[in-house]
DNA sequence: GCCTCTGGATTTTTT
DNA sequence: ATCCAGAGGC
């Protein structure tokens, strides 16, 4: 994104500050928020993180992780802190018994994130909000630093953050959202369309401009799109139009299986590159869910066509790189117990679950975060409280985190990484373990993030960095410089265009997928989602899906999406695999061309003709054209070399 | 204390 | 199919 505005604005650019909701917050919390009693050198704990905090606060409060599941736990809390609900707020409005306990856990999790210095993504957002709320002069120092607020994708913004840009904007009042309520796709993460339909009442003076000329997408990709969207009840009528060409039909595939699918898709890529209007960066391939990616990742890779996949087991989540995390947080926000937990006994170095449980104890009874409680047990003179070998163990790993500590003052990022590693013995641990290279490579990976974080002095340094990894999105990985294909999520994929893109899984079940059968507005949602990733595509679009797929474990057949059939016909072309022998090395849509009656083409033998009789079959379409020498024809779109002549 | 085995859950989407 | 937590053996 700053890269294209630089591109757009030049230097004025570089006067704009940009970012998520969170990464805007996460820096006003840096900077002020002692003001709400958080210390400035806070953790931002991510979804692991939360799991481990909300099952110690069930633990604590003697509550059954079984009985009461942790993420539906999570997920209520997060559903209230997005509305601004503090723990006291939801105490007093529970009304079932759930609710009850989700008011008890909110309250006891809050009390642990204070403890721990530590906030969670939606804290950041409303803890913002609160210091706004109660310091009015800092609120009034942001308020004059921005003149104008702009925010993307409105549609998928919760109450929290508009109340955020509300309180932002209240000064200069220049306010401007953009957003699509057909492209909302993130309802279950409290996005709220409210925010849309209050705007207007909220700001009664705004002007509100329609944007409905696309300048994307051809129009048959257009049309198709608005076909599955204008099913949609809850809903108002908007039709996009375009001055692009008609372009080609939607293609849509139907294969074996999901490997047949992927192979479909990398030889379709294969063969637009051959004819070379297309580069590796012009194709998106997307799906539902991550565990679609593997497939395809696997006949892009046995084909020897580069590509990236976007998100899937995301780098931040992988086992070594969250470990030596940890061991940076724990570094940097001493009262940071989660992190302290994790890599307590990582590498294993003797200290139990049982050596583990009485330290904890033992530190709870003095009430004293784990890591004093470490220093303590090292104190001179102290006489330790743990068996010889405990004790020991437990001291050793102190002035592990001493000696770390102490040099995070001094170097960089990168060689605080590297005496992580060293001091722990890391690099051993892993490599013993299976994909130890792997992790190993990893590690490395981390290593070279963390060198670019070299110029800043060390304590700036380490700040920035655990900042970014802990917000860092998926799109950010989005890399443009090396030419390759892109396999991504339909959520992940919003915002995103690609001249030619490859919907895979297009069957009941997966888009829309069965989670959502039983409800209305969610299937809904599902079809906002066809439809975002549908609009991606630029020139040419291709639907595909499999008769048989493996999903966890089981082989399953899914009948086709209910969202293929609200695609008119007309705009569609069928391939699939069983024609590929017959079919010469060159992409299915110059092979298919979409002919209506009427149309005027032209034939190298025959001339010109008119389309008098028009058939499609399940994977080309039968013409019969009327041409003035020779007669009426029958002809096979996908065989005879026809041009369709322009219309005037 | 640490390693291995097994049974059970678990996959929708993410800042 | 894969990951995780808990149990049991060394």
């Amino acid at each position: 994104m700053v890269e294209r505005l630089d591109h757009l604005l030049g230097r004025e650019a570089g006067e704009l500050s940009l970012g998520t909701f969170h990464a805007l917050c996460a820096g006003i919390l840096r900077r002020d928020g002692a003001a709400v009693g958080l210390h400035p050198r806070y953790s931002i704990y991510d979804d692991s993180d939360q799991i481990s905090l909300m099952k110690r606060s069930l633990q604590e409060l003697g509550l059954d992780p079984k009985t009461y599941n942790p993420r539906a736990l999570l997920g209520a809390m997060s559903a209230a802190k997005s509305q601004l609900l503090t723990a006291e707020d939801y105490v007093e409005r529970s009304r079932s018994y759930f609710e009850e306990i989700v008011g008890r856990v909110y309250q006891r999790y809050e009390l642990l994130l204070a403890q721990n210095q530590a906030v969670d993504f939606d804290d950041l957002l409303m803890k913002t909000h609160q210091l706004f709320q109660s310091h009015p002069q800092i609120l009034a120092r942001y308020q004059s630093r921005y003149d104008h607020i702009l925010v993307d994708e409105f549609q998928d913004t919760n109450l929290t953050q508009y109340a955020l840009a509300r309180q932002l904007s209240a000064r200069h009042s220049n306010l401007f959202v953009v957003g699509d309520p057909d492209q909302s796709i993130y309802s279950w993460r409290q996005a709220d369309i409210r925010n849309i339909l209050d705007f207007e009442r909220d700001y009664p003076e705004a002007q509100v401009v329609h944007l409905e000329q696309n300048y994307r997408s051809t129009q048959t990709i257009l049309q198709a799109a608005h076909g599955v969207v204008s099913v949609n009840e809850d809903r108002k009528e908007t039709q996009l139009w375009t001055e692009n060409e008609k372009g080609l039909p939607v293609i849509m595939v139907e294969a074996d299986s999901e490997s047949d699918e992927a192979r479909f898709v990398v030889r379709e890529v294969d063969n637009l590159l051959a004819q070379g209007d297309v580069r590796p960066n012009d194709c998106a391939v997307m799906y539902r869910t991550n565990a679609q990616s593997r497939a395809l990742e696997e006949a892009f890779m046995r084909h020897g066509t580069p590509y990236q996949v976007i998100g899937g087991v995301r780098f931040y989540e992988r086992r070594e790189i969250k470990d030596l995390i940890a061991y940076l947080r724990l570094v940097y926000n001493p009262y940071d117990d989660i992190s302290l937990l994790r890599i307590v006994n990582v590498p294993p170095r003797g200290i139990g679950q049982r050596t583990l449980d009485d330290f904890r104890q033992w530190a709870g009874r003095l009430g004293i975060p784990l890591y004093a409680g470490l220093q303590r047990l090292t104190e001179d003179g102290f006489s330790n409280p743990f068996g010889a070998h405990a004790g020991a163990a437990l001291g050793r790993f102190a002035s592990l985190i001493r000696d770390l500590s102490a040099q995070s003052a001094q170097v960089d990022v990168a060689r605080l990484l590297d005496s992580v590693i060293k001091a722990s013995g890391y690099q051993e641990y892993v490599m013993e373990s299976p994909d130890g290279e792997e992790r190993w490579q990893n590690i490395l990976e981390l290593r070279g993030i963390a060198a670019g974080y070299q110029n800043l002095d060390p304590q700036q340094g380490l700040t920035v960095f655990l900042e970014c990894v802990s917000l860092f999105s998926d799109t950010d990985e989005l890399d443009e410089k090396t030419d390759r294909a892109t396999l991504i999520t339909l959520h992940q994929a919003k915002g995103l265009e690609f001249p030619v893109v490859f919907m895979v899984g297009m069957e009941e079940g997966l888009l829309p997928h069965f989670k959502c059968f039983d409800h209305s507005e969610q299937m809904e949602e599902e079809r906002r989602l066809c439809y975002v990733g549908m609009t991606r595509a630029k020139k040419r679009l291709y639907l595909l899906r499999a008769m048989r797929r493996t999903l966890m474990g089981g082989v399953t057949a899914n009948p086709p999406s209910r969202f293929l059939s609200d695609i008119p016909g007309k705009l569609t072309s069928h391939a699939s695999l069983y024609r590929e022998e017959a079919m010469l090395a060159s992409p299915v849509a110059t092979t298919l061309v979409e002919f209506e009656v009427g149309d005027q083409v032209e034939h190298p033998k025959f001339g010109r003709g008119v389309v008098v009789g028009c058939r499609p079959t399940r994977d080309d379409c039968e013409l019969e054209v009327s041409f003035p020498d020779f007669g009426r024809k029958k002809l096979l779109s996908s065989l005879a070399r026809l041009g369709r002549l322009r219309e005037d």
